[in-house]
RNA sequence: CGCGGGGUAGAGCAGUCUGGUAGCUCGUCAGGCUCAUAACCUGAAGGUCGUUGGUUCAAAUCCUUCCCCCGCAA
């Protein structure tokens, strides 16, 4: 099946580790569509999507519609001719014309119909979900509703970062979708409607969603702070100075034997705060931060 | 030219406004105290103050060139 053409649409680097491990294995991508570069970062400079750079440097045509919902766009695609469209968030909504056209399949980090949408990781973190996987599924007009061709789960830990998971998960869906595209035609029989019991929908993430106020239970605080680190970070305000948290761990209830650590107060009890990173600093212990700033 | 912070010992920072011997909290090393220690005491090593040029009797500090790191916003 290795010389079916195959046209790869993804945009973040959870997807770039299928694109990379497709195209390492010699599959035969004929084309890559990924979010348009933007201006963004300082000085607004005009950024390519890391699967965009990829592509270019491997030397496979690079595809970035603002759109897809447009007639000549559609048209190029067509022209194509893929045999099967791999989706790993991408970031456009695919119309359903274009689903008509060809087999998508879809790499989703989530156990659906749990966390169907945007932020599946950071969702199953932020829930305390003990456990999330990767689904394997066949696309349909609906949001993660299409039939199911494979599923497969690993274990979240209290420690686990969005950033540990997410690596976690992308090497998993490397996995699984070379498997699935090595056995297409078997794979494809597997398939099964996916059921809407036990469905929910990750939110968006919103700027709210990572400040800390520290009124919430030390669990959910924690929790809130890994299911954003690395990126896009929880923040916090100490004397005007604006922190972001990567990391924390719970203390007991014991300031003496505290005395150098970075200590935040939640609602039942005592956070230390382990891996921050004060605005214009670079990323530091909470030790280096107590050392430097001598706050409280 | 979107707005802003920063680069000083291995780490985190102060010192810069108002030029005049390089500091603090840690770490490291040595010694001491201790049944013992991540604790305590004593001492030591470790800096071309990001880079270029200038002003000055004298520059981390003032002016100038360039490089690098980061927060916001999008």
């Amino acid at each position: 099946m290795k010389t079916n053409r195959i046209i790869f649409m993804g945009s973040s680097n959870f997807s770039l580790a299928s694109l990379k491990r497709l195209s390492e294995s010699g599959f035969n991508i004929i084309g890559v569509y990924s979010r348009e570069p933007k201006p963004t970062g300082r000085k607004y400079k005009i950024q390519k999507t890391v699967v965009h750079e990829y592509a270019e440097q491997r030397n496979i045509p690079v595809f970035t519609p603002k759109t897809l919902k447009n007639e000549n766009v559609f048209i190029s695609f067509q022209k194509l001719r893929p045999d099967v469209v791999v989706v790993s968030s991408y970031g456009l909504i695919i119309p359903k014309n274009f689903l008509d056209e060809t087999l998508f399949i879809n790499i989703h980090a989530s156990l659906l119909p749990r966390w169907r949408g945007a932020s599946p990781i950071q969702s199953a973190i932020l829930n305390g979900d003990s456990e999330t996987g990767i689904t394997i599924m066949k696309m349909d007009d609906g949001l993660d509703t299409g039939d199911i061709i494979s599923m497969k789960s690993i274990a979240i830990s209290q420690e686990d970062t969005f950033g540990k998971v997410s690596s976690a998960l992308a090497g998993l869906g490397a996995d699984m979708i070379e498997y699935t595209l090595l056995n297409l035609p078997s794979e494809l029989l597997k398939a099964r409607k996916q059921p809407n019991i036990g469905a929910c929908y990750a939110q968006k993430i919103s700027k709210e969603s990572c400040f800390i106020d520290w009124k919430e239970s030390c669990i959910n605080t924690i929790r809130r702070i890994k299911a954003f680190s690395p990126i896009p970070a929880t923040w916090t305000e100490i004397n005007g100075l604006r922190i972001k948290i990567f990391d924390a761990k719970t203390v007991k209830n014991d300031i003496e034997n505290n005395k150098n650590k970075f200590l935040m107060k939640c609602s039942d009890g005592f956070l230390e705060l382990t891996e921050v990173q004060p605005a214009g600093r670079n990323k530091m212990t909470g030790e280096e931060f107590m050392r430097g700033y001598k706050i409280k």
